[in-house]
DNA sequence: CGCGTGATTGAAACCCTTCAAGTTTAGTGG
DNA sequence: CCACTAAACTTGAAGGGTTTCAATCACGCG
């Protein structure tokens, strides 16, 4: 059922529980868009009012400091959100870059469909509000970890966060998300691998 | 008018821009309370489902690692917002504090309150959505501080973040919200008087 | 094959921490 | 009003972890 959306569709029916019936009539606000390889959803300075559900594949959102030099802010890969939420609601610029890294097919929403699911569904209603703060928590979490704890144990927990990622991403991307350089990584790689 | 809440009162009116007979219906759903300094208002494994709203005086929100080791994960001087919003939905064990850190008089919500504004005043809604976004985005922002800039400019950013406050709390509190110790704000305060 | 990108390793420099001592500040009681 | 005390802040020196810079290695791809 749905081949295109899948993961969609399970995750609303399995961890949303939304009823099958709501998720049929919730079929007309949303659409299904594959990427390639490098393509860039948004830049800083631009507006993007979507909501992208990862239905296969890998999103990255950064920033870029003047020197071009780029900070990982989080990686999307199947079955994660990704939205710069501050645009959703506002029309100022955005400070960050979404940019797929690998492959990618998504789930498109706009405020439009968060609208009119939490009407439809109660259930979603529910959920949604708990995605949301539990969100909230774990960037609470990640500030947390950088200010109390040393690199080697934030990358245990990046492991942690994102099980067999090292194997599809470059290790200056995990250097970037940790705030080190990939030199640092390697040596905490073999310190790790040693034991 | 309304002494005992006037930041509270004059921030929905003015901010929120809630009309002045809609935050009349809403005035039985809330209430005010004073803290003493040092007063708990929520410790780890506890669950606290209220929000916030700082008329007076001064919260903090922060994490004690297995040593006691505070970590400040933010501050909230007057008009400012505070809640853990994990406990709200869920009643899963809190993994922060929150106390007074000077006298406190604060505007009591809960989950209700917020119902309810949302359902009586349109204006309301369209705000609370706004706060929850910037608040994202400002977490945001401030990790991609933590992993991309030197100490020092964390500093200066904190100072605009809360400006201020540096009279209100001891250096060690800064140290710990900067994830740095106190003695290396000391040397920074004293690189930067030197200009 | 040669090129470019990414990973590894080493050495020196640097920032921040740790530990320790000294100084300032604020509060308390004589 | 001063003396005493505790807490907070400052300053110095040594040490550790990370960065920076540079050289080398590994791999995939035109």
């Amino acid at each position: 059922m749905y081949p295109e959306f899948k993961n969609f569709h399970q995750y609303f029916t399995e961890k949303a529980l939304v009823a099958q019936k709501d998720f049929e009539k919730l079929l007309p606000y949303f659409s299904v868009e594959k990427y390639p390889k490098g393509h860039t959803l948004l830049s800083k300075g631009g507006v993007n009012k979507h909501i992208y559900f990862v239905e296969e594949g890998l999103l990255r959102f950064y920033t870029k400091d003047e020197n071009g030099k780029e900070f990982i802010l989080h990686f999307a890969p199947e079955n994660w959100w990704l939205t710069d939420r501050n645009n959703l609601c506002s029309n100022e610029p955005s400070e960050f870059f979404i940019d797929a890294y690998e492959e990618t097919s998504v789930v498109l929403l706009n405020h439009d469909f968060i609208e009119k699911a939490t009407e439809i569904s109660h259930e979603f209603r529910t959920f949604h509000e708990h995605i949301l703060q539990r969100h909230i928590k774990q960037l609470y979490r990640r500030i947390n970890l950088l200010i109390s704890t040393p690199a080697k144990e934030c990358y245990i927990e990046f492991l942690k966060t994102y099980p067999n990622i090292t194997q599809r991403v470059p290790q200056w991307m995990i250097a970037s998300y940790l705030g080190i350089t990939p030199e640092a990584v390697s040596r905490i790689r073999k310190e790790l691998a040693s034991k």
